[in-house]
DNA sequence: AGCACGCCGACT
DNA sequence: GTCGGCGTGCTC
């Protein structure tokens, strides 16, 4: 029934994953069940030249598009739309809040299969398991087959099933040997979804832990609010016992039939939380992040819409995953920078959470041992119930934080010979010791000695790093690498010198002052190879690594029960940043690392290098702790009217001409200021900090707010303009709405 | 984002 | 005389 009553078509309107702030008209497909039109199916349209997939937004009688030149819908995809009407709507609040496209936005909200519009029937991965026989079994007896022996002692080691990418991940040749074993009856095909356990069966696998006072009152508190939206942030220092808090609340959501989303900020911290989730709970957990091929987050995103699965563990991607059962969201380590998406659909995956929750009417966990400042405001103006485990759980002692004035001190590669003195003592007692740099490579500069020249990236406004295991200079910002010189190409006859420090460049010290001592080196260049970062993590664990170097990977998730000594070696330079964030992530960045030692009943210390001894924000850290530090950052906030007491957008704009960027945004200022009665401040435009980048001239405009309602109306009405406006199609530009960092 | 249209340089 | 460079404009 293609015609109304009237004699009309009807219309779909319908959302296209193009950059364009507009929506698009078809002409109802020539047959369909009307029953199935239902806001939020996929659809395929003729496309320009091509075919593409729509998601169908409404049905309306007219359009403003002429008749004649309206397509007609080629093919329903869906019987019934993918998502639920609220997350639908959760959707249509992105694209206003961010002013993002509708179609882009719904784009991210599905995984590439359905996106490309494959079906929803997708085969699930399989599943292995232990038979009886399999798991009574004494793997020495096979060990004719060596092969087999280590796959079944993988087996025996988990207490659960294993998925064909868990194998995968594990071993690549794990084919042959599973099927022997299968053969065998040794190993078995799990059953297609664990899920559907009976009532009377056991949600849980292993008893929990006993939980101090604290952390009782924070898992009260959210399973009294189960069924109804609230934000709780539950704030604890590392080893106060956060999962511990996570998993008997999920025990609960579970008991009551319901599913959980989870969201970490990282890929490298799945792995240890899926390996806890599955010791402790029956259910089967979905895993989702962007290292998985595309079949398998189709797979979990699919099984968690169909409510076959519980448990879903993902990055940001995974936010919009639909759940058919939604019964709490929790989002670890909720400070985190990486929740927030930094290129296309610039959305928070925290923010959105909260409203994804307030949607559902489910409640929603923050937790970070160092929270953001957002969000401990969110505290006192009462948005966010706070939840606080003020201890460490068991026996574990808090780290003792110190500086170490190191003026006018003897440095050698960045090391004072104070530090190299614990160093010792700490290895001497057989501890291990780890040192933070947050610079990779082995210098930051290559200068000349006789003339000056500094080695520069041809694209940015950047130095190229020097990496002598590499042999090459290599801009950290466009990747662009060339073969380290030898000779000053300017001069002709200077003396080429590294100048700062670099990860690398410590390592080459440590290895001459600490002889014969195992170190180690985490970054991103010594982790690259696939299950590098797991087998160095495992060594150290073991304790045959005596010294631990790294970069901001080591600040993450991962933990090193002996290590008794943290080093911060170059703390100063996060203190003299133009960004206003940056003392909250240096500072969130030092606690982080601190956590790291003195888990066990052995405590830690960690020591930080600095010139700067009198400094606030490190003594008021030291002294009197991480909150207040954030008590006085936010009063500061606060005077300057910064962010969470102002709202922003930034709009920023690049291009291969040096001009553009800045044209662009001065037209752009000139139209907002047409608008904005004062309300709203706009800032700029000025050159980003990096003014050139990978060859493109970059500038940005600022807006800035006391108030929401009068930033987001003026960026209404802007956005259209901005579209039409001839200097937009000469310059790439992105609007950012609450930008967490300014570059 | 794709993709075609369109007006200026080195090739059979 | 054409092939093709990527600037500009459109997609219901």
């Amino acid at each position: 029934m293609a015609k109304l009553q009237n004699g009309n078509e009807l219309i779909f309107r319908v959302a296209i994953a193009v950059p364009v702030y507009r929506l698009f008209d078809y002409l109802a497909p020539e047959q369909f069940e009307s029953a199935h039109i239902k806001p939020g199916i996929r659809l395929e349209v003729p496309f320009g030249k091509a075919k593409k997939i729509a998601f169908l937004v409404e049905c309306v009688q007219h359009s403003d598009v002429a008749i004649g030149k309206l397509k007609r819908v080629e093919r329903i995809l869906d019987e019934k739309p993918l998502l639920s009407t609220k997350d639908l709507a959760l959707l249509h609040w992105a694209s206003r809040y961010y002013h993002h496209p509708l179609g882009e936005v719904f784009s991210a909200a599905f995984p590439v299969a359905l996106r490309q519009g494959k079906s929803v029937v997708i085969q699930a991965e399989k599943r292995y398991a232990l038979t009886d026989a399999g798991k009574a079994i004494d793997s020495e007896l096979l060990k004719r087959t060596p092969k087999q022996k280590s796959v079944l002692e993988k087996f025996q080691a988990h207490q659960h099933s294993l998925s064909e990418a868990e194998l995968s991940e594990w071993n690549e040749n794990w084919r042959t040997s599973v099927k022997q074993l299968v053969d065998r009856q040794l190993l078995q095909l799990a059953a297609s979804s664990e899920f559907g356990a009976s009532a009377s069966e056991s949600i849980i696998r292993n008893t929990a832990l006993q939980c101090n006072p604290q952390q009782q009152a924070a898992i009260t508190a959210v399973c009294d609010s189960l069924g109804q939206f609230g934000v709780f942030l539950l704030e604890g220092v590392t080893g106060s016992g956060k999962t511990e808090v996570y998993m008997q609340i999920i025990r609960t959501v579970l008991e009551r039939g319901q599913q959980v989303l989870v969201l970490l900020p990282e890929i490298t911290l799945t792995p240890q939380l899926e390996e806890r989730f599955r010791q402790r709970f029956t259910v089967s957990i979905a895993i989702s992040h962007s290292k998985l091929t595309d079949r398998q987050r189709a797979c979990a995103w699919l099984t968690m819409q169909r409510g076959e699965c519980s448990i879903l563990l993902g990055t940001r991607s995974a936010l919009f995953t639909p759940l058919k059962n939604p019964g709490l969201i929790i989002l670890d380590e909720e400070h985190d920078a990486s929740f927030k998406q930094q290129e296309g659909f610039r959305f928070s995956a925290r923010d959105v959470a909260v409203v994804r929750g307030k949607l559902l009417n489910i409640p929603v966990l923050l937790g970070s041992a160092t929270p953001a400042l957002e969000s401990l405001h969110n505290v006192d103006n009462k948005r966010y119930r706070l939840l606080h485990l003020p201890e460490r759980a068991g026996d574990a002692t808090a780290p003792v934080l110190q500086l170490l004035d190191i003026r006018n001190k003897r440095m050698q590669e960045g090391l004072s010979e104070a530090l190299v003195a614990e160093i010792h003592k700490t290895l001497a007692r057989n501890e291990q010791v780890l040192l933070f740099l947050n610079r990779r490579g082995f210098a930051p500069t290559l200068i000349c000695h006789g003339c000056g020249w500094v080695a520069r990236c041809g694209r940015c406004d950047a130095n190229l790093v020097i990496h002598y295991d590499e042999g090459i200079l290599r801009c950290h910002h466009c990747g662009q690498e060339q073969r380290l010189i030898k000779h000053c190409p300017a001069c002709k006859t200077g003396e080429l010198t590294p100048l700062g420090l670099g990860t690398e460049r410590v390592e080459k010290v440590l290895a001459e002052l600490f002889a014969g001592k195992t170190i180690v080196r985490l970054d991103r260049d010594s982790t690259q190879r696939k299950g590098a970062l797991e087998n160095y993590l495992q060594q150290i664990n073991q304790g045959s690594v005596d010294i631990i170097l790294g970069t901001q990977m080591l600040a993450k998730g991962h933990h090193f029960p002996n290590v008794t000594l943290v080093a911060i070696l170059d703390v100063d330079s996060g203190l003299f940043s133009i960004d206003f964030h940056a003392p909250e992530k240096l500072a969130q960045m030092i606690v982080q690392v601190s956590g790291r030692a003195g888990r066990a009943e052995k405590p830690g210390r960690v020591i930080m290098q600095t010139r700067q001894p009198e400094h606030p924000l490190l003594t008021t850290l030291i002294r009197q702790g991480y909150n207040s530090f954030a008590k006085t950052a936010l009063a500061e906030r606060k005077d300057a009217s910064l962010p969470p007491f102002s709202y922003q957008a930034l709009l920023r704009a690049q291009a291969l001409d040096a001009e553009m960027p800045k044209l662009f945004l001065h037209a752009v200022a000139e139209l907002a200021r047409e608008y904005t009665k004062g309300h709203t401040d706009i800032l700029g435009p000025v050159a980003a900090p990096m003014a050139r980048r990978a060859g493109l001239y970059r500038y940005q405009l600022l807006f800035q707010s006391g108030k929401r309602p009068e930033l987001h109306a003026l960026l209404n009405v802007l956005m259209p303009k901005i579209e039409k406006l001839k200097q937009a199609k000469k310059v790439r530009w992105s609007l950012d709405v609450d930008p967490v960092d300014l570059y």
